[in-house]
DNA sequence: CGGCCGGTTGAGTACAATCAATTCTGGTGG
DNA sequence: CCACCAGAATTGATTGTACTCAACCGGCCG
């Protein structure tokens, strides 16, 4: 078949993620064998959401799991009085879907364009029975998810804006890192709003942290997506 | 062989966890069945933490993880500048000992006397390629644990200190209701320090956010570590 | 041109952190 | 049985930070 220019790259779902157990020197890889990525490949179905498209919404029955092959999603809860969490943004190489007995734990909704596999979870039941190499695989995501969330948990329980921005930039830097990307500067997909929701303040405390960071001279904004780090070791004593 | 006054409960681990596809009604179940939990028994050790006793620190190499047989444990950080963060109570039934590349995510010590499960990670990885039940319920436990790890982020994404406190307490009474104890009374084996480092504020305004919900007849404490919700509808309403 | 959206800035207020003093509680030994 | 002590918990007074509400800016698109 040709490569149409609609065609993603790779031969199916990826997963990267830190083996919990064995040192591997901060980079994520790609845990999947060719031969397991063709197995789920066979399993799944490749979706498409534009920017600002809601994948699934709380409370809905969880009928799949997803791997994103391109973009950025966000996870997030509405609490009952409007306002939004963010819960978790997502990568390439990330799966989302977490469901509790059977219904979907939060919401998803694109914040670039995305192209991703569906996983139906009857599929991905009776798969698990059978691989264990994709149990083990899956295992090590949850951890590294596991950890993440956790390291959200830490950055809420800071009080300042300035610092949870800080370390804020440091987790997504230290995100693009394990993917592998150029680190002169950080690229923030997401708006001030989200970021708000996701550090749990305001957007215009994000964006007085924002000035302040600049006015210090500890950050610069090329344009309101990429920010880069010009006193490095400033920035680490903020971030903590 | 006679059983002895210190010979525990059960024949070996045991996982409570939901499972995430399944419809369950709320209440966590024994994951293990009795063949397993008898496998899993002879690859562990028993071990006892007294009261305040560090079961281990933060990166150090993760040679075990844990299962709570009876008793309370912290997972905690600490931040450079000396704070304490705490991650998570577990309880029985829990899994502890998270690690990353080898070493522990984060540190662990004894709330109240515990006795707990050792298996060394060794024989859990060899295990892991054989038993692919076992596999499965610990997806089961991580997507748990994962879930309580969001649910913790977004308690600690609130502002008001009242709000955080009845967030944790119907946090705490939800887990004594899925490990089906008794509910008249939320038991908090944990100090108020403890609870501030949970919640994400001092301890002196959770000492202030105990008496804001008793003045207003939300809740009466029969003594630090027994409270009784008396007013359920005030009590949502806070909790949001 | 005008409206809209995302972002920035400003002024006043409310909430919790801080530091400090005091009470309560459980445990110990006389 | 009681006096005492140490640690935990509560309360008080002050200060600082971020939330709220509101106005304003600047690019983008019809």
């Amino acid at each position: 078949m040709a490569k149409s220019p609609t065609s993603i790259g790779g031969r199916g779902p990826t997963i990267s993620a830190l083996d919990p157990w064995a040192p591997s020197a901060g980079r994520t890889h790609q845990l999947l064998t060719d031969d397991e990525r063709a197995r789920l490949a066979v399993m799944s179905s490749i979706v498409r959401f534009k920017k600002r498209e809601t994948i699934y919404l709380e409370g809905a029955p969880a009928e799949a799991i997803f791997n994103i092959n391109t973009g950025v999603i966000k996870v997030y809860k509405v609490a009952p009085d409007g306002r939004e969490h963010i819960t978790a943004f997502l990568f390439a190489g990330d799966l989302f879907g977490l469901s509790t007995e059977g219904t979907y734990a939060n919401s998803a909704k694109a914040i670039t364009d995305v192209i991703a596999y569906r996983l139906p979870v009857t599929m991905l039941r009776s798969h698990l029975a059978k691989d264990t190499e994709f149990d083990f695989h899956l295992i090590c995501k949850l951890c590294q998810d596991l950890r993440q969330a956790q390291r959200h948990a830490f950055l809420l329980s800071e009080k300042r804006a300035v610092t949870k921005l800080a370390m804020f930039l440091q987790l997504i830097e230290q995100l693009q890192i394990a993917r592998g990307q150029q680190i002169a500067e950080i690229h923030l997909p997401m708006d001030r709003s989200d970021i708000g929701e996701y550090i749990g303040t305001t957007l215009e405390a994000v964006s007085r942290a924002f000035r302040a960071l600049t006015t210090r001279r500890v950050i610069t904004l090329r344009d309101r997506e990429h920010v880069r780090i010009v006193d490095r070791d400033a920035f680490d004593k903020i971030a903590g």
